[in-house]
DNA sequence: AATTAACAGTTGATTTTGTAACTAACAACA
DNA sequence: TGTTGTTAGTTACAAAATCAACTGTTAATT
C-alpha cells in the first residue's frame, strides 16, 4: 500500500531553491577546495575584501550575513595561509581592518575569473530575458 | 584607499542562489526547530516518507539526493523519537523498509500545512507568473 | 570619575557534517 | 562450492558549524 500523499516537495521553494543553490555550487566549491583548500566561507571572505578592498570583520559580516564566528575563523586560516593582514584601528582600538595580501590578491584574480566563466556558463543554459528574471526574483527573495 | 573590484557578488548565481535560499528556508527552519527538534535532513526524511509512503535508506537518498550517511543519523533520531519504524525486507536482508508511525504522520501533517501556508507565503510576494517562472528556471537549476 | 551597558572580535564546549573504512547480505561466475 | 564483486546501511574519526561565554575597548549614565 503506497500510497502518494499529494504536496509536492520538489516545488516547494525553499526546497527547491536548496537544491538549485547545491547543484550550481558544485563545480565552483571543488575548485576553491581543490586549487586553494579553502572553505566557502574562505572564499566569501577573500571575495569581499578583493571586490570591496579593506573592511573590518564587522563589514563582512553585515554584507555577507554570515556569522561573526564563521569571518572570524576564516579569517585567521585566510592569515595563516599569508592571504590578509590586519591592521588595528588606533583611533578605536577594537576595530581591525582587513586587506589582501598579493599572494591573497593573486588568488582572488583567479578565482574571480574562474567565477566570471562559471556564471557566464550557468547563464548560457537560460535565454538572457530568463537569467534577468532569475536575477531579479532571487534578488527579491534574498532580501525577504 | 578604497578600491572597487567591478565584480558583481551580488548577482553571482550560486551566492545569489545560496542567499535566497537561506534566507527563504529561515522562517520554516525556525519552525521544525522550536516545535519538534529538527534538523533539515530530518524533515526531510519526514517528508519523504509523508509524501511516498514506505520507503527504503536507499530510494530517499535517490530522490532526495542527500549522503546516504546523513539519512542513516536521521532515521536514528526519528526512530529515536518514535516518528518512523523499521522493517526488514525477508526476501533481501540488507534492505529495511521506513514508515512514518502515527505520531511521526501528525508531525509530518501539521509541518505539510506549515509549509503549504509558507509557500504560498512566498509566493504571494510575486505575481503569479513570476513564480511560475522562478520555478522552471529553479528545476533546470537543480537538474544541472 | 565611577559604574554600567554596548560593541568587535575570539575562544571553548557541544553538535553536526564529511570521508573513509567497515559489516552484513546478495550476485555473478569460474 | 568458492572466490570476487557489489550493494544497503552503519560506524569511527576528523573537520566544521553553532552557541554561549569570554576579553578588551568604547560609549552612556549617574
Amino acid at each position: 500500500m503506497t500510497k502518494k500523499d499529494d504536496f509536492d516537495l520538489q516545488n516547494f521553494l525553499p526546497y527547491l531553491l536548496n537544491q538549485a543553490a547545491e547543484e550550481s555550487s558544485l563545480a565552483f566549491q571543488n575548485i576553491y577546495k581543490d586549487r586553494y583548500g579553502m572553505l566557502r566561507t574562505e572564499w566569501r571572505v577573500l571575495f569581499h575584501l578583493g571586490i570591496y578592498g579593506r573592511l573590518t570583520a564587522k563589514e563582512i559580516c553585515e554584507r555577507s550575513k554570515m556569522h561573526k564566528t564563521k569571518i572570524s575563523r576564516a579569517v585567521a586560516r585566510l592569515e595563516e595561509r599569508r592571504f590578509l593582514t590586519r591592521e588595528r584601528d588606533e583611533a578605536d582600538r577594537r576595530l581591525e581592518y582587513l586587506e589582501l595580501t598579493s599572494a591573497g590578491r593573486a588568488a582572488y584574480t583567479e578565482l574571480r575569473g574562474v567565477a566570471i566563466d562559471y556564471d557566464a556558463e550557468l547563464a548560457a543554459t537560460f535565454s538572457s530575458e530568463d537569467v534577468t528574471v532569475l536575477r531579479k526574483l532571487l534578488h527579491h527573495l534574498a532580501k525577504l
